[in-house]
DNA sequence: ACAGTTGCTGAGGTTACCTCATGGTCTGGT
DNA sequence: ACCAGACCATGAGGTAACCTCAGCAACTGT
């Protein structure tokens, strides 16, 4: 029961970090699904629906939902593939870009307030654990 | 950005852990939360439905529907409260007490084979840190 | 050249939340 | 001893984020 402890723990500290960047996300309206999304749209500059779907872990045809929710907020635009034309390309816009270098420095932030409480031992430490807890 | 892994890494094993939990869960057919509502009737022994909303984190109209869906196993029965007959008392029938026996079970085993990649002293020292972490 | 596959999306369903309204019950001040 | 106001659970109805299945257009291998 004690070293059990440990399990519960990750998964408390995990759940106050996602916590607080939902807070964090808030002042632009984005769920962190969203920001995800827009992340990948923009740091791939161009993704297909099914694509991105797949970097989320979703079905395809959720992808078009979470699109559809960026381009209402002109975060995105949809292009057509001129090599195939039944695609369609996701692509940031400059609006995009600029709210995703907003929630980055933003999410750092938040990042570093939470890890600021361990020394940068003990940070290269924690990251070491974590590491090799990943295989 | 090289000590924002961290707080991705962070993320990443919470994640990882999860879904073998979530797995692990599957012979039941109880989500993550019906597990962890079925875990608080059974720890206190009896609950009302709002005490329970406040464990789980969400409104009272919801906890009353996560109540339903373990009635419906079979898992608790609604009780009358003697002291106050507006009040409900969700308590566990022998066979919720014996499914959160086992799933207590699958769950330290399922984390104990995340953390077999860690020496004992490893182990203490990422407990360690994990609870700095949290004030 | 056409049968089968692929890419996106409309239609419609499920799940897990939410708020608001209602009816029964408790409680503190007078 | 009363009753105004707070409180408990739940019915009714809504929303967000998923899902599957069907359909249309466009690509591809033989």
């Amino acid at each position: 029961m004690a070293e059990d402890a440990t399990g519960e723990l990750l998964l408390q500290v995990a759940r106050a970090q996602r916590r607080r960047w939902r807070e964090a996300l808030a002042p632009w309206d984005l769920s962190p699904h969203q920001a995800r999304a827009l992340g990948v749209v923009v740091e791939r500059g161009g993704v297909r629906p099914s694509d991105l779907a797949e970097a989320l872990h979703i079905a395809p045809r959720s992808a078009t939902e979470v699109a559809d929710g960026l381009q209402e907020r002109g975060l995105v635009e949809r292009t057509r593939d001129p090599g195939d034309r039944r695609a369609v390309v996701l692509r940031p816009t400059d609006e995009g870009r600029r709210i995703r270098a907003e929630v980055a420095r933003a999410r750092a932030a938040d990042t570093e307030a939470l890890l600021s409480r361990l020394t940068p031992d003990e940070r290269a430490t924690l990251t070491r654990l974590l590491t090799a807890l990943l295989d």
